[in-house]
DNA sequence: GACATATTCAACCAAATGGTTGACAATTAA
DNA sequence: TTAATTGTCAACCATTTGGTTGAATATGTC
């Protein structure tokens, strides 16, 4: 059986549960951003914005960069690779169920 | 661009964010079973264990049978599908690094 | 009926989460 | 030098989380 770093998959998968989160990285998926173009379409403080890009730096999701005054930051997503390979274990179990959907409505 | 349901992708990635509920999809990807049975390796009360059951349920990755006095879960992986799926639009991202790292390897 | 088994529920607790605000630090511009 | 910009930090707050315990519920078994 693979092994898996527990605590690496914990900080990916609970950074990935946030909508606000999930929403910065796609922003980044487009190219690199400042700490301020990431918090601009969210109706809340710097700060709070701050910390989830904390949260994301964290789950070595996201690289900064200190240019200045500004924090680029950058989607870093390797470790979005283990936290898919552990979940393809599971892809089996969804394929199966489609399947059998399938050929019920064929 | 596709659309995902954001409060299921936070209740999946959420409920995958812990070794514990992890292990348990781990447990039921081998066959049933019960509360029971679920919360045997864990160093926790019944009742601790029986709310992590709970969670996995809202996450609808988890389906309950009661049986008599025994209540008996088996794994429903297709939720999984779609975070699977968001986390593919990444794939390009983690794929051109690892490309890159066995470029500069070899 | 009495007892054991399987599980949930409610109350509680400490720690973490996601947000706020105001003060601070560093860099850039006037 | 002064002022604006970009971001962090610390303190605070309400809510959620992950755990506990003891009582309650429902089902089997003797």
């Amino acid at each position: 059986m693979v092994e898996y770093n527990s605590e690496q998959l914990d900080s990916v998968f609970h950074a990935l549960a946030d909508r606000t989160r999930r929403g910065m990285l796609a922003q980044l998926s487009t190219g690199p951003q400042t700490i301020g173009a990431l918090a601009e379409p969210y109706a809340m403080s710097l700060a709070a914005a701050s910390k989830h890009v904390k949260k994301l730096e964290r789950a070595k999701l996201v690289k900064r960069e200190v240019k200045g005054r500004s924090h680029v930051c950058h989607l870093d997503a390797t470790v979005m690779a283990e936290a898919n390979e552990w979940m393809q274990r599971y892809e089996q179990f969804w394929t199966h169920r489609l399947d059998a959907l399938e050929n019920a409505l064929s």
